[in-house]
DNA sequence: GCGATTTGACCTCC
DNA sequence: GGAGGTCAAATCGC
């Protein structure tokens, strides 16, 4: 199966209604690196990451400079990359596979039933020291709602909404589903953002809410729910329109191998929330010439390549973003068969 | 008793 | 008709 991460939509909206959304998410990834730069520092553990965040950090200002200076001229590049209404094959599959949910996202056929919301997947692995072969508790209050079989899935679906959905009218919700590949990977697909009390209190950089005992427990029963966070958050948004929620969103993700980022210990320190960073990219096959990091760059990474973790490539990462941004697309054709999950 | 989970039925979309 | 998503009654656990 093949997900697809984007970074716009396609109901066609400009990259400038969508650029203060960029400028929020590159914004808070700059914040996050800074979070990062601040535990490396106390870390002292490599010098060539000490030279390594400053670029990191210079890359996401220039990206924001450019951004900010940007006047909107990249809406016709935009047009030329995007798929459309007349060309529906450009589309690329949701990350939920369903075409069904497509169709809310291309142009004229925009379905009015069902509101687009933004939506995003995260991995999370099972933890075996917790003991818990459940996803992680991300700090939000879920009422499962329902489990699917899904076809040519070994495992089922499980639905979650929010808690509060009733209470506050909060529309968030979440499936979760066990990956084929890796029986203690956990695919977790969220959809729409918190509206609810519990989502203010729940900034980035704030510790998560510890899961009551009552609820842990409850979970345990159920081979959904919960898992200690060893993470990688993929950000697939539907809905540039919807800018607060957005700024509350991941953004970038930068992916590493989880026993890579061990060995330097870079993120030992910090919380979920403090590297709580996606990916707002996708990959419509045929956008080639706009991929920041194409196919064959992640055939390499399947073929066991350290791609996520080479500073070379960490850094050609980053560098690339205002490239990137600049011509309205970034793209990233993901492989969710050979994807272990990123972890930061 | 209350709230969460389970699960079969139903709905929506292709 | 098939597949994914949601509903809601039944069930479970505190």
């Amino acid at each position: 199966m093949r997900s697809y991460f984007t970074m716009e939509n396609y109901t066609g909206i400009s990259l400038l209604d969508q650029k203060p959304l960029i400028v929020n998410q590159l914004t808070e990834a700059k914040v996050l690196l800074k979070q990062l730069e601040y535990h490396f520092d106390a870390a002292a553990t490599s010098t060539t990451g000490k030279l390594l965040l400053p670029r990191i950090l210079s890359s996401f200002e220039s990206s924001l400079s450019m951004l900010k200076s940007e006047t909107g001229h990249g809406e016709s590049q935009m047009n030329g990359s995007m798929p459309t209404a007349a060309n529906p094959n450009d589309s690329p599959r949701s990350i939920c596979g369903s075409p069904r949910s497509n169709s809310n996202l291309i142009g004229e056929n925009f379905s009015k039933k069902r509101k687009v919301l933004p939506t995003w997947t995260e991995q999370a692995r099972a933890c075996e020291h917790t003991g818990l072969e459940e996803p992680v508790e991300d700090g939000y209050s879920w009422r499962k709602y329902g489990q699917k079989d899904i076809f040519g899935a070994k495992h089922p679906r499980g639905y979650y909404r929010c808690t509060h959905k009733n209470a506050q009218g909060c529309q968030a919700t979440k499936q979760i589903q066990r990956t084929d590949k890796d029986t203690s990977i956990f695919r977790v697909m969220y959809i729409g953002r918190h509206t609810c009390i519990q989502a203010a209190h729940l900034q980035p950089g704030q510790p998560r809410k510890i899961p009551e005992q009552r609820d842990a427990k409850r979970r345990k029963k159920s081979p959904e729910t919960l898992i200690n966070f060893e993470i990688n958050r993929h950000v697939k948004t539907k809905d540039f329109g919807t800018t607060q929620e957005m700024l509350k969103s991941p953004s970038i993700s930068i992916p590493c191998k989880e026993k890579d980022i061990s060995t330097n210990n870079i993120f030992s320190s910090l919380t979920t929330d403090n590297y709580f960073m996606s990916s707002p990219i996708s990959s419509p096959a045929t956008s080639g010439s706009n991929s920041l990091v194409s196919p064959t760059r992640l055939n390499n990474l399947e073929g066991g390549q350290n791609f996520q973790t080479s500073e070379y490539d960490f850094c050609e990462f980053t560098s690339a973003l205002p490239s990137a941004l600049d011509s309205q697309a970034l793209y990233l054709d993901w492989d969710w068969d050979s994807f272990d999950g990123f972890c930061f």
